[in-house]
DNA sequence: ACCCCTACAACAATCGATTGCAGATTCTAT
DNA sequence: ATAGAATCTGCAATCGATTGTTGTAGGGGT
């Protein structure tokens, strides 16, 4: 608004604003970096310059001097679902909570979905020398890749599961215990015969059944059936329609791998007549904002995700700074609501 | 799996491969490149090398050199509405094809959320040197300030209204048009006092709402109201909630300014056991996938989004390349669901 | 008047890769 | 055997900023 007059010829970089001002390189580095090292006049007068003909000093270069990119990778592996889609809101959610611990510290994100192909897909991005770090968003069925990669490279994070002994810093819930809440809340509920729903390749929710497996055979139940669903929005619907329609009252209770296929299940059931939680009791898993705002509401296992963007940033600053963050397990938490 | 032998000193630019080599720095760029210039021989007896020391050259290096970066900024300002999360799902629905559309093509995507305190938020990221192309959600209420840098950097493109003359290049609906079809799509249920659910701040939402004030008065309908909402998730449900308790019979048919108010705003009316649509009729703004996975499913007017993501990046590449790609207006399309 | 010290600015090396140009080697043809 | 062409490879400049070191001018103390 205020400010206006159109730079006469655009100055391209710091040699020519330091031609322009009659000093040297160096000089107009410093001036604009704020240093005291050279005088206060010099150095207001060349910022005016530099204000004056929207200068911005290159950053690609600045970081290659330093050897600082101030740049995190968050990094999507799709391997066991390629076509899950970025769109996730799990992803999203929890991108979200990233993104603003990021920038509060004054890091960009350089965001990859990656479609681990090549078995160098993560070398390939933690050595491209453009990121001080790496936030990994899940680990598909790469947990072998990844612990390759952790055991040289420290700044990286992962949010999934931890194994005992592992080299790489995880932040997460404990998807077998949270598996077993789920179990726990249907069979109180009176259900007796369960479903699983999700894809079991995936680490975390191979977890999740587990725990479901746990509960119920810790409440002399039969072992709750696994029913496989795509990630990938577009087919999920039919997926889980499908697996709806061949129930035929053998299923009472269904616990689903993730909020979102509890919402897609929870609208089959509707589409068919069948009450929730009435006839077969939903229990879903992430405890996404959305949980709470659709009808009906969905009784859940929380992740407590916001908690857990943060603690992934905190030990990956930590590990910038060369110290030796360890894995965070959180606690899952039953959120009681409308469907079971 | 298969490749093991762990790197005996690691390697951390190309002089030193070139010395283990027996070869000049050059020769080894070039190998690495693939380029036919080097010997056949020499060249894979480097690309071994490099393979197996576990060795990728610095991409800020190369950067810099060659001038160009394959990296596109996707930028979310929020100026109306800091609060506002990266979590909505609008733009992670877009997010997520643009994603798509630029990984498929090589480029990497910096994420950055930007609250547009200082005036030149815009400028700092563009003459960062860190972007071949910037890619813009929405225009919040920053309309003049980008409409500032539209008019000397080309690689620009904003998801967001059209004004006629405009240096920058949008893709967006007529979100006029999609007010008036939503407004029709009630109007013809029967409905007679409308309000608008949103932020009349934020130039789409009040485009939005004027087209809804069209399809009133050429119905001789009253002025809808509008109420005013915040995008933050957190407060979101709150204030729909407080709106719908004032209503009191005085409103029977709602046009939300988005999906994610619409979902908030059945929600709220189910809780007050009002029925929709049969009191009151709902219709959204986006037909985000979300929106024909809930219950019920929302009437919504479509902003075509997977094909909105491609049309920008279609034009970014086409703009890059020194073509002047012009904008695009979509027609918006009422998608009829079961809350209106 | 002389010396020393401080404050400032210029110089040049550096980060790590790319690439135009020139020099060197090999090969073919005469 | 030798000119000439063809094919490689090395050298050095370049991208644009940062920063340790060196040099110089000015001020103050005796």
């Amino acid at each position: 608004m205020t400010q206006s007059s159109p730079p006469p010829g655009r100055i391209r970089n710091i040699a020519e604003l330091a031609r322009l001002a009659g000093v040297s390189a160096g000089t107009v580095s410093r001036a604009l970096a704020g240093k005291t090292l050279v005088n206060k006049d010099t150095r207001e007068r060349i910022q005016a310059l530099a204000r004056e003909h929207g200068f911005r000093p290159n950053q690609m270069a600045r970081r290659l001097r330093v050897q600082e990119t101030r740049v995190i990778g968050v990094v999507v592996p799709l391997g066991h679902e390629q076509r899950q889609h970025l769109s996730d809101p799990f992803f999203m959610a929890i991108l979200g909570h990233l993104a603003d611990a990021l920038t509060e510290n004054g890091y960009d994100i350089m965001l990859s979905r990656v479609i681990p192909d090549a078995d160098d897909w993560l070398e390939r991005i933690v050595d491209s020398g453009m990121l001080d770090g790496v936030l990994l968003i899940g680990q598909s069925n790469q947990y072998d890749a990844i612990e390759q990669v952790a055991k040289r490279y420290r700044p990286m994070v992962v949010w999934g599961s931890n194994r005992p002994g592992a080299a790489q810093c995880t932040v997460g819930v404990d998807n077998r215990l949270g598996g077993r809440l789920a179990g726990e809340c249907l069979i109180a509920r009176g259900c007796r015969n369960l479903a699983f729903l999700g894809e079991i390749d995936a680490i975390e929710l191979n977890e999740r059944f587990l725990g479901l497996c746990d509960a119920a055979s810790a409440a002399g139940l039969p072992q709750p059936k696994p029913l496989h669903v795509h990630l990938a929005s577009d087919v999920m619907a039919e997926e889980i329609a499908a697996h709806v329609a061949a129930f035929n009252g053998t299923i009472d209770g269904i616990a689903a791998g993730s909020d979102l296929i509890a919402m897609n299940t929870v609208r089959a059931l509707a589409d068919r007549g069948i009450v929730v939680p009435g006839d077969i009791a939903v229990t879903g898993f992430d405890d996404l904002p959305l949980a709470e705002q659709i009808i009906p509401r969905l009784t859940t296992i929380s992740q407590h995700i916001a908690e857990g963007a943060r603690a992934m940033v905190g030990a990956l600053f930590e590990r910038i700074a060369g110290e030796d963050a360890p894995s965070v397990v959180m606690r899952p938490e039953l959120i009681r609501r409308d469907t079971a």
